[in-house]
DNA sequence: GTTTATTTCGTGTACGTACACATAATAAAC
DNA sequence: GTTTATTATGTGTACGTACACGAAATAAAC
């Protein structure tokens, strides 16, 4: 009784149910032409009835069609090393998925160019993947993208941040958010009664600062929420060298004597770790980012928190997420938050990333 | 360029190489006997030369053996109703994955008769399924029997509450301490200075005060991290009839006048609802899980807010996790929490379980 | 009517693996 | 040596679907 004897399964039986062979039934199901509209009828009835789900591990087997998803990140900037991890992510994805006829096709901009940025997603739109996987830096344009998408059922994800109301299958990254309010948390321990913060935004890019603003809301958040009357200044840079920076921080210093720690808002952090030697100021440093950079900062004892979210795991999961989507049809988590890790040089060699 | 042509693929790439058949190949793969010690060495060395993954699309397909995933959860209760939505999920579940030849078997004990429950994970441990789902309503059975799993490699996910330190393969479900924080930052908002809470632990059964305990500590744990002086009445009520209930409350609300609000820690809210009632007590009415009890008292206005972390989904995304570990070799997240949802009776009609 | 074009349908092979069965090689027994 | 038991290896078919190709049925053209 392992099997019901008169149950043939998936096209089989429709098959039989109609009186032709498996090679109509596959047409109707495909929707291609050559199948005469009573047959046709027909076979869409009974397809209604039996409530047929096609075997996905058999389609795909037997598919030769090669299923395309893209990917969209930045290039590795000389700012900073942070988008290597993503993109290992994104390999070791193209590693697990290839041997199911499945090709990654990645596609890079620079985080300084918008036109860049739509020059890729054209060039995605005129291959017209099954799925896209995006870090959508400019907001705007990449909203204008996945309307696009939107229109032609091709799924996409976004990493690293989000943008809300776009019907994205899924978000897959940090909790902005929550992880400044994390850092705040940190801070409240660390500081005295006495002593009062530096909130770095270090970015050029001024569409950056969406996101390094949901970082300091969540930060500021904190002592609301707890009563704590910190004092915070905050500091925007819009320059990434480390003379504009040095220069900032030094001015703030000198203006707030009661300093004993610095909040960056993103990977930057390390540029600040040199600028306080030189200015041989000894604060407690926080920043974002396991990236070499920082690290190096770190072991140095010249960063003393790095706030990380697994960058190369949140590519790596998109770059899943799409194929178990479009692939196995599984259902797919709208949010896939990051854990919010703490690295210290105590524990740093353990992370992985 | 499509395809490499000198690249057979998998296992006929591997027995051309070690110049044998795919069936000698096949059994070096699968341990089986019958190959010489030569021969399977050669063959051996070959697998580990290319790194050959084996195509899981391909091998579910061909392979007779059906996947048996065992499920273990309480049945529905004369007490609650609550069991009854984790069932649902299951055979939601069991209708996607039936057609990869994969036998979903439902296990149920009784959760007041901790005997149930061990002769259940027995008759389960002998059939020695591919992977286990359970809900370790009993903390010391329900170890000895994920050790024995582990033992035999048998994966397991928990549901609804976790063991620690067990290594399962996932835990699915609410994040205990969190929802008990959310509860009281609801009531933060809802009391004035000079009103307090009782908080009702319901249950028969002790062991199941762990978890209860679990969102006790977040509860509390609110009103420190915001330095609320709240005073929190405590009572543990063993029985679980509306008459012993009914004498407790009694008891605290006339030794405590200043009780406005009451926090039921699990879904016998209820029947505190109808206590109240009986008494003809007005109070704010917290509790948890969307059960059909519970929604009546809410449409009534005799509870004005339950949490709820889709049992439902959560016993879905456990049968399919297993599913996807199992047969797609998946990575799975080790904690999967629910989302704490808040039902009012504004909004109840829209909630998905 | 026959021939030809066109539409409609069936058949065969492939995807990569599992497994039952058949065959070949070797060892054991005489 | 031959026969027989044993071990080692190869072959064929199946899983459920996709798709190319060919055959049959029908329609169009004369």
């Amino acid at each position: 009784m392992a099997k019901k004897d008169g149950q043939l399964s998936g096209v089989k039986e429709i098959a039989r149910r109609a009186n032709v062979s498996i090679g109509t039934v596959d047409r109707v199901l495909h929707n291609r032409a050559g199948v005469s509209p009573k047959t046709r009828d027909k076979i869409k009835a009974i397809i209604k009835e039996l409530d047929y789900q096609p075997n996905l591990l058999a389609r795909r087997l037997a598919s030769k069609k090669v299923i395309h998803i893209a990917t969209l990140i930045p290039t590795v900037s000389k700012d900073t090393s942070f988008w290597s991890q993503p993109l290992q992510g994104i390999m070791r994805a193209e590693a697990e998925v290839q041997k199911y006829n499945i090709k990654v096709d990645k596609y890079f901009f620079d985080q300084d160019d918008k036109t860049s940025f739509v020059n890729q997603t054209k060039k995605i739109f005129r291959v017209k993947p099954d799925g896209v996987m995006l870090s959508p830096d400019f907001v705007d344009e990449a909203t204008a993208f996945t309307n696009k998408c939107s229109k032609l059922d091709i799924p996409f994800v976004f990493i690293d941040s989000d943008i809300e109301g776009q019907n994205s299958l899924s978000y897959i990254g940090p909790h902005l958010y929550d992880s400044g309010y994390l850092a705040a948390n940190l801070v409240s321990y660390i500081l005295r009664e006495n002593e009062s913060v530096l909130l770095l935004n270090i970015s050029q890019r001024m569409y950056k600062h969406h996101h390094l603003l949901r970082k300091e809301e969540g930060f500021r958040a904190y002592f609301i929420d707890n009563s704590l009357n910190k004092k915070i200044t905050k500091v925007d840079i819009k320059k990434s060298d480390r003379h504009s920076i040095e220069k900032e921080i030094a001015a703030s210093l000198t203006k707030n004597k009661d300093i004993r720690l610095i909040f960056v808002t993103n990977s930057r952090v390390s540029l600040v770790a040199q600028c306080l030697k030189k200015l041989k100021k000894k604060l407690i440093l926080i920043g974002y980012d396991f990236i070499e950079e920082n690290i190096k900062a770190l072991v140095d004892g010249d960063i003393d928190f790095l706030i990380c979210q697994k960058p190369g795991e949140q590519a790596y999961k998109a770059v899943m997420s799409l194929y178990q989507y479009i692939v196995l049809n599984a259902t797919v988590d709208r949010m896939q938050f990051m854990p919010i890790d703490i690295i210290t040089r105590e524990n740093y060699q353990f992370y992985k990333n």
